[in-house]
DNA sequence: CCGCTTCCGTCGGCCAGCCGACACTCCGGC
DNA sequence: GCCGGAGTGTCGGCTGGCCGACGGAAGCGG
């Protein structure tokens, strides 16, 4: 559902040829600096070492994140919005231009370039199907489902998801409230399709009624 | 706010190194003729060489435009979207693999593809932005000013739009319904901001009040 | 332990805009 | 001219979900 969201990677510079890294400067962001706005002159590509960074538009009342980034995701402040850090994070840094000539140099990052930007349209696209065809409930049942893939651990009583995100966090990437997710997520708890799991994590206890509820409203 | 909405190109291979389109193949589409869908397992490159073709989004009860390309446009099959011509189209056509090999053979390419697909995503962002936070008044309004600029001819009374799309077409644009688009042009009309011109062109009067539209509701 | 801050749950009012329905206008075919 | 289909204008009813408000719970520093 959303922009780079691939799994957590190990090595995150898997896939990318030895050396690839010179030329490239370290920096750190710490928690809510932020790194790039819309419409900044400076243009650089990332590659987050460590920790996470949150990319999000911003209207005059609202915000909608896009994505969170984690450690081997790639990003340009080259986009029309902001970017800032989650939690404290590390980067290796790039000037555009530099990381363009450093293409042409090595011909077989280009298809790999494709690949990351192909994937953060594809998921671009999915945040447009959903804002414009689901409604709220199954836009968040969704996400969960996702999150299960992603990073849920199987327990005894059901799929333990440690989001690690508010409940306003999780508004914020679905576009809409933070009232409205909450009250779906006791409605659900009612229900027994999951239970809170302390403060930031959750426990699916019936991931099929999940899928059910992904489904509602054309 | 569309994806791959440059202006009308009259060299569409303007940027392409000469002999670039070696081991394309020509392919028409007829109108209304489907060239892609969602899950095909066929991937391919295409530039559009006439024509126009509709690149959208489908739910089972409604359907969402995220572009219209035109000639010199470049897309691919490999998304999840559907894309139909929408008048006779002809295009090149080559497969993904190929044109990927082409990339790495030429170098100078990359930058450009990497220009190109920025490009969309922008497109793509900004569709995201016009869906979390603008009504449906800024939303029209934006499409009208965003078509006076790239295809308004200035005339005495006002600036003319030759839009060829339907209500219900600008209505798919723009994530809305027939209806709403129906009454909010006929609202600005009695407003004196716009009239109708012919069947499917416009006459912006009043451009200023347009842009004013268009800013309303955070 | 106690205050303070931050986050969470819940309720009711309110409204943008979707939907169905229907009449009208335009246009091409015959 | 006549007919049929496609596109257009308009109206009311209905509702998802935003918004403001407020009280409760959980974490934290002292």
């Amino acid at each position: 559902m959303f922009m780079a969201m691939a799994a957590p990677n190990p090595d995150p510079l898997a896939g990318f040829p030895a050396g690839f890294l010179d030329g490239f400067t370290s920096r750190e962001v710490g928690k809510g600096q932020l790194l790039a706005t819309p419409g900044q002159a400076l243009n650089q590509v990332f590659i987050v070492r460590s920790g996470r960074l949150r990319v999000y538009l911003a209207s005059d009342a609202r915000e909608l994140s896009l994505s969170i980034l984690e450690p081997g995701d790639i990003f340009t402040t080259h986009t029309p919005t902001f970017v800032r850090g989650l939690e404290p994070a590390s980067l290796w840094v790039i000037g555009i231009r530099e990381f363009a000539a450093k293409l042409t140099g090595a011909p077989t990052v280009a298809p790999l370039m494709m690949k990351v930007l192909g994937r953060i349209l594809d998921n671009a696209v999915s945040l447009v199907e959903d804002l414009a065809f689901r409604d709220v409930p199954a836009r968040l049942a969704r996400f969960l489902m996702r999150q299960a893939e992603r990073r849920g651990e199987q327990g005894p009583e059901g799929c333990v998801l440690p989001l690690d995100l508010g409940t306003e966090d999780i508004a914020c990437l679905l576009g809409t409230t933070r009232q409205s997710v909450s009250s779906l997520i006791n409605q659900w708890q009612r229900e027994g399709v999951l239970s809170r799991r302390g403060r930031r994590a959750l426990l699916i206890h019936d991931l099929p009624a999940l899928a059910a509820r992904s489904l509602a409203q054309g």
